[in-house]
DNA sequence: CGTGATCTGTGCGGTATCGAACGTACAGCA
DNA sequence: TGCTGTACGTTCGATACCGCACAGATCACG
């Protein structure tokens, strides 16, 4: 309960995006558009980098463009007054960051953090709005999304209630590595306990005993997951209830 | 952990809503209809009690209905493999049950339940999709109710990985008298254990807390709440955050 | 090659909550 | 009036996590 500072990450930010694919289907919402929408948004969609630690927008301020990650993650966290946060939901290329501006609120209580650098797109809140508002596939898309992303933090609500620590390291993990190309993220026990809202030397425990089953290799701020399944069968159930309903909202190849 | 058994309703359910207020516009997201869409809902709006433990949805099953309370309390819960459960948010007069409906997504992994006996209005699946799909005002109306609900959900979220039981009881009352008209409620704490996903004995503890404070008075299922601003005092952030969201989002007089 | 910063490991006491079991009190009904 | 079931109160040991403090390990950089 007590205030846990604002952290460094100093060392981890050097760490650019290597490939900042600038593909834009390589977010799977602008890959799902119609012809007639990409052609519209293409020369409006701005690639932009997301170096680690990113802010990209802070509770209560009104949303000035919305992201799509191809390869960035971006934590939404909310930080209590005392300083002590937790993570509410996790987007990467399968979404859009900033969902509140086409809900209608234009912002929201919680903070977008860039969890692991990477590329992305953004689109000006205005143009956002208006393609929304012709009501065509676009905002049943952005819809069927957001129900995805309600799903999330409703588990994560559910997953702090009853799982344990172990098990909720496990669905972070995965819940990351589904978003990243590859087996490895960059992300120290520090950061990991910032976004799950538990002390750092919790996070050190799990992360022995991950290492020990054989499940994943750390070192300072490296993490590579050497048996997905192992850390599947570990986890709770939360994590497949997520999977299951993005992939029932989201299927890869959207009919819309 | 353990699998706690499906509860039993069988004293408190013979407490029928009293008032079944006919009135549409008892429900705020109702009385927020410009004058074309109640003409054309009125006929279809169809008045249904809803007795305490009544399932409006089960995970999955694809909604007949969606419901616009009036008196009634209804709690989105996320009962897990074991039995256990957890409430992930709560849906009075301000609001409608079965966002997923129009999200797009016609299902949740979650469950409605009757946590107050009252009335509601509900309208057919269809009826609610194809109103929603004119993408006129009352597009903007729900989707400005479901991220208020979103918020509702995070902050859930947070409460339950940072606050104590306590708080969390002050914040559940809370919730639940502003949904109610007056300053009781017919609640057992066995029935708000399975809400806040915590033992009953932890509530009676809670309860016994409070009632010593003088904040509130309780004798075998009806609770009343004598001192309100005492309960804010003692409860976390959580509430307020939510309060102040939901009354940004959906003022009292909404001008859409 | 040394130094400081950062990251990880560990130990210790404290506390909230859990699981289980049992006791008490009230309400409705025969 | 007593019976039965529901609701609430209490206890006890177990445990998961917290807060704090510090030690070791590794890296970045001069």
């Amino acid at each position: 309960m007590v205030r846990r500072k604002p952290l460094g990450f100093e060392r981890l930010r050097g760490q650019v995006a290597v490939c900042a694919a600038l593909n834009f289907s390589a977010n799977h919402l602008l890959a799902a558009l119609p012809d007639a929408e990409l052609q519209r948004w293409l020369p409006q969609l701005q690639p932009m980098d997301l170096p680690l630690g990113h802010v990209l927008y802070e509770p209560g301020n009104t949303l000035s463009h919305v992201y799509f990650p191809t390869t960035a993650i971006v934590s939404l966290l909310y930080v209590m007054e005392n300083g002590a946060s937790a993570e509410i939901a996790v987007v990467g290329y399968e979404g859009i960051v900033g969902v509140s501006l086409f809900m209608g609120g234009e912002s929201t209580p919680s903070r977008a953090v860039v969890q692991s650098a990477g590329a992305s797109f953004r689109l000006k809140a205005q143009l956002m709005k208006d393609e929304f508002n012709r009501a065509g596939p676009v905002l049943h898309l952005l819809l069927r999304y957001t129900q995805a992303l309600i799903t999330q933090m409703s588990q994560t609500a559910v997953c702090n209630r009853h799982h344990s620590l172990d098990q909720q390291l496990c669905r972070w993990l995965l819940l990351s590595l589904d978003r990243l190309q590859g087996d490895s993220l960059v992300m120290t026990q520090e950061l990991i306990a910032n976004m799950l809202g538990v002390r750092r030397e919790g996070v050190t425990q799990g992360a022995l005993g991950l290492q020990k089953a054989g499940l994943i290799r750390y070192s300072r701020g490296h993490i590579t997951v050497l048996d997905r399944p192992g850390l599947e069968r570990r986890t709770c159930e939360c994590y497949a209830v997520v999977k299951r309903e993005y992939d029932r909202l989201l299927p890869a190849h959207l009919a819309i």
